[in-house]
DNA sequence: ATGTAAATAAGAATTGTTCTCATTTAGGAG
DNA sequence: CTCCTAAATGAGAACAATTCTTATTTACAT
């Protein structure tokens, strides 16, 4: 049997359960996925390895939605659609935030831009139904 | 003496202490700067009357900074910068967002589009310098 | 004066998140 | 192999922001 590092057994399945979903997924999420799976994993350590992959850049928080906060594995900047009624969130991939905006943005708030956050808010089509 | 209508008395100051601030304030803060007047206010008040404030769209939310909610008497859509090292959140009054961004936003999330977040995040000057 | 419906104060309850600490784990040194 | 160390984890306590509950107060109409 070969030699397998589970040290970061946990650790990787967090990421690798965040990185392979387009739901942008809150810490409880992952914990209720992972739990599915593993059946032995804490919920601190979802929340303690989130915050060091944000640390880290690998993953990035994209806004809290009815009080919990939303992750999302793909850190390049895009652009997201939220919706009020069932809190899904989504990303409008063919949208981009115009580059001119953010150097504008440093110069006027006089700051190094780190990040920006575009996100629509509105119902989405099945809730527009209820 | 006149006639005066006490009812909405605590209503009316918050709403009258968001709106001639640009602090982009927590409820916390609000209920902070109520006490310094009034002595005798709740922050349950605070928190219920922004509630209903935002039902009635006489204010927006316009992010939860650090795990704290921030509150804006402008309801117009307009653009904000977040240090990351002061919380604090400035206007930036100069960029729009292109409005063509969002009936797009609503064509590909098959969704009525209620409302628009642009936010920067970074270290603001006197971050830079600590 | 009395009744009413809305607004409030005070603090309890709830909930998302972080912290603490004892335990487990992997991998290296003896 | 056995011992050692440092990092990772599980479990639940602690914390902080927000919401809820309930008794009280208020303005106003009757």
């Amino acid at each position: 049997m070969a030699l397998q590092n589970k040290h970061f057994q946990k650790r990787d399945a967090i990421l690798k359960c965040l990185c392979s979903t387009d739901t942008h997924p809150s810490a409880d999420w992952i914990y209720e996925q992972l739990r599915q799976q593993d059946a032995n994993i804490s919920l601190a350590t979802v929340y303690r390895n989130l915050a060091l992959f944000k640390k880290q850049g690998l993953i990035q928080s994209i806004a809290t939605v009815n009080g919990v906060e939303r992750f999302d594995g793909n850190t390049a900047p895009h652009v997201h659609f939220i919706c009020t009624g069932c809190d899904a969130v989504q990303d409008l991939s063919n949208i981009q935030v115009p580059q001119e905006l953010c150097s504008t943005a440093g110069k006027t708030a006089g700051a190094r831009i780190e990040g920006c956050q575009l996100s629509f808010t509105g119902l989405c089509g099945n809730c527009q139904k209820s």
